[in-house]
Parts: C-alpha cells; structure tokens; sequence
DNA sequence: CGAAGGCTTGATAGACCTCAAACACAGTGG
DNA sequence: CCACTGTGTTTGAGGTCTATCAAGCCTTCG
C-alpha cells in the first residue's frame, strides 16, 4: 500500500496511466529478471522502473503494434505472449528481423529513431504495455544504471541481428532451423519461461520461413528431418528439444553473442 | 595555439595520447560531418569531441582491428581507408557483417558489451584513431547531446543491419549487389567522400561475397550483367555510378533505414 | 621473371523454389 | 450435430538460381 502510494507520486503527467507496479499477476517481472542480467541495478533503480507510467491492453495474434513510417511516442514492453519485427517488400515478401519474448522491449530504439523504418506484430495473443517516451528518458536521466542496462539491451538487439546475418548468409536450411531454435529455447530461459526441455514457440512453420529466408516447403521438409532425428518435437505452438547436445552441434549454436553469463 | 593549449587541459590521464585536434590534416573531420547530422551539437560539444584523447596509427589492408573474444579498452575510429566487421566459421565460411568508411566508429558498442562477439579488419591501407573507453564514457557523461549522437549511431548500425538481413533474406543476388552498392555511395556522400558519380571502393569481388550471401565466382557473373547494362563500372578499388535511377530500382533501394536527411 | 592474388569463363551439380493438390484441424453457423 | 470455411501442414514433381570445381588469364610486385 505504502509502496504503491509512493509510486503514484509523480504520476499525474501521464493521464490515464498507472503504474507498471500495479499491473496485476506481476507480468512486468520479466523485464525486471531480465534487466538485473544485464546490469547491476540498486533497490531505486528497480523502484523507478517500477514507477514508469504505462497503459497496457491485451491484442489479439496478428496485430500490427506498428507499421513501418509511424512515429511512435510510446515504447511497446511485451508482457505475455509473443511477437516479431517485419520488413515487407514492394513485391509482398516478408522478412521477420526478429522474435521477440515476454521482458522484452520490442521498439527502444525510437526513444533515439523516432521514424519506423520496420513494423511490429503480434503472433500470439499478447499483453503489452506502452511505455512513454519521455518518461523512459527521464528515468534514464537520473538513473544511469537503468540507462545502461537498456543500452546493453539494445546493442545485445544488434548483436542478434548480426548473428542471423551469419545465418542468412553462410548457413544451410537445416543449420539455420536448428540455431533458431537454440536460441529461442535460450532466450525463453533466460526470463524463466517454459519448463526446460519445452517451451511455448507459437510460432508458424511460414513464421519460421519468413524470417529464416526459406520457403514454407522446405521448412516442413526440414523439421520432419529435424524429428526423424529425434532432435526436436515441434507443434501445435512448443517446442520440445530432445537432445539439446545434437541441436545445439546441428545449428553450430555458440550463445557468446547473446552476451549473457551462462 | 591557445585553443590547443585549452585542449590539452585535462590530458595527462592518458599517457602517449594526444587530442583529435591534434591530428594533423584534420582527417577527423568526417567524424565531426557525421555527428553533426545525427544531433544538434553545441561548440562546446565540438570543442570536447577535438579535446578526446588519442592515439593513432596507419594500417595496412587486411590488418585485424579486433577479433573475436578481445575485450578491448578504445574504440577505433576509422580515419582514413575502409574497413569491415565479420564473423568466421568453423567451416572456414566468413560472413562480413559491415564495411565502413571513414568517420565511423567501427566498434563504439564495446562501450558496453565488453567482449567482442566478431572480428574487425581494414580492407584497404588505413589510418586509425583509438579513444579510450574510459574518456569517451566521461564525454557522454558530460555532454548529453553528443551521447545522443552516438547512439543514433548505434542504431543505425542496427538498422543497416535490419537492412542486410532484408536482402540475404529475400533479395536475389543482382538486387543485393545494386542495393549494396547504393548504400555505399549513399554512406560515401554523406561524409563528403568521392566525387558523386566515382567512389573509392576498394573491395574484391570475393569480399562482395562474403557480404552478400553468395560465391565470388556468381558475383562476378552479375557484376557483368550490372555493366553491361550501363549501371555501373566497378574494378580497381572504384566504383562509378553510370546510371542511379536504374540502379536504385535494381536494389529496391530506399534510404529511410539511414535515418538520415536526404 | 616467377609467384600470388584477383578476375573471368565453362561445365556440372545441388540446394532450394514454385506450383499444385491433398490432408488435418479448429472455429463458425445453420 | 454436421457441413463449411480457413489456416496450417504435408507430399510430389519439375524447375532455377546459385554453388562448386577447374582452368586460364591478367596484373602487381618482390
């Protein structure tokens, strides 16, 4: 109660917004779990953090949290549920950038980039909360370590960006499966989502295609190689890694770029 | 004199380093170009970017600036020459990651992610500048809007990273050759380099390869098409450009993921 | 002048794509 | 309750982009 209160202080500049404190069931501590990887955060810091104005609504799978050219003045936390950055092409192809996990700020980078030059979507049904630029900017003002973490955040973003580049570029279908999955398997632990060996992966086989830069068919053709090895069970949205030895080779998964300590 | 005396104020903490300013035949105006495009500075924010200190050296091509797994203690700026950041394999496969000209900061995200999760090399003879972590943190520490700059700076590093995984993703070779390209020349103009249509580029077809997902001996192949198609000349380190209508279409180039004022 | 690296060319091969159709399953509505 | 629809998955056949291998050529440079 008194904790609440203390949060509400400094409240009233954001109209309709509570605080990420009193969102119920607690689904923020995933950013908060993750935060704390990245960067040793003092008890005000988290308090802060915690005093971020926001709303938060619930959508649907297949919403657009925005499109490329918005200019947003919020930034989208992913509470539940699961989502990804796409690039759309002139001639209707789609290019998925990235998935994203609960804990997971998915467009920081317009605190600093106020134009889109990508979309975001939903491909679950999801809780986000929306997060106002100009509070997260001053909550990086006087919190520093809070600034870095986020910073760290962000640059581990690129740093997966240029890992799947390697991906696209030098590995085959079947190694690209396979380290996607080792890597959402990793990231989905790292926030203490899924029960090890399975995880919730709502995710198409024209989902993998799409952001693997392989047709649907192949992806299929390549997931029943993937089983028959006794690698993997995939469907009906989870992922159940059987032998996480022979993944992790098959995808030739190093996680040093997820800049974690193991 | 006097504004080099001013300079030379607080120096002393780093032993064998001299300020940018110093630098003779201002090879850090690119930097300066740069920055100033991506934020509003201050003189006075000028002044400390000149006051950073440094020390600097030439390099032949194909000289490692970092490997994998370094933890290092500055970042490079490129003055002069060209350079990439890649990733090798087990297989021996190398994905480049990035090429960049002068004025970048080739890996100002060591500010935060200690350990390097891939390698930096010239490609052609180059000059260096290296800035210690420790004085570049106290400058963005005491000059907000330079911080700002660098980091849209890092993210448009990512962006250009989004960008590459776009074309490895769903482009065909030709289209990722002409949007390469484009994205060069645009990244040349912007910092004052070449002479609009001509544009030093001093990269084998093999290095293209390595970039684009593709064998040198298919690059060729299309770089023939791209000139016998009056696009382009490319060879001995230069690339012309015969023909940029023609050649933005060839990519489906479009400039908004630079962030930049066109 | 020989060696090395880069460029060019031809022939063959393979990974993956496209098209097309059938199947499975969940949700909807009569 | 059962058609009906839509989305996702699976399978087959043929085709293409691009890789690989191999060799010749050119330029640079010690």
């Amino acid at each position: 109660m008194s904790a609440s209160a203390a949060i509400r202080r400094d409240l009233p500049a954001y109209p309709n917004c509570i605080p990420l404190f009193d969102l119920p069931g607690c689904p923020h501590r995933h950013l908060l779990v993750k935060l704390e990887g990245l960067a040793p955060l003092a008890s005000e810091d988290k308090a802060a953090l915690l005093r971020l104005p926001m709303t938060s609504g619930k959508l649907p799978a297949d919403a657009d949290l925005h499109r490329e050219g918005d200019r947003p003045s919020a930034c989208c936390l992913l509470l539940d549920g699961f989502a990804c950055r796409y690039r759309l092409l002139a001639t209707g192809l789609r290019q998925i950038l990235s998935f994203h996990v609960p804990g997971d700020i998915v467009d920081l980078q317009s605190l600093y980039l106020p134009v889109m030059d990508h979309g975001i979507a939903t491909l679950a049904p999801s809780q986000v909360a929306f997060l106002p630029h100009q509070a997260l900017h001053e909550m990086i003002r006087q919190h520093p370590r809070l600034g870095a973490a986020l910073w760290r955040d962000m640059l581990i973003d690129a740093a997966i960006f240029r890992e799947w580049l390697v991906g696209l570029g030098q590995r085959s279908a079947y190694e690209r499966i396979a380290h996607l999955f080792c890597e959402l398997a990793f990231k989905l632990k790292m926030v203490g989502l899924g029960d090890d060996p399975i995880f919730a992966l709502p995710v198409t086989q024209g989902e993998l295609a799409d952001a693997l830069g392989i047709s649907t068919v192949h992806v299929n053709r390549v997931l029943q190689q993937l089983r028959a090895e006794g690698l993997i069970r995939f469907g009906n949205g989870s992922l159940t890694v059987l032998d996480w030895q022979a993944l992790i080779a098959a995808g030739e998964f190093d996680p040093a770029y997820l800049h974690r300590p193991v």
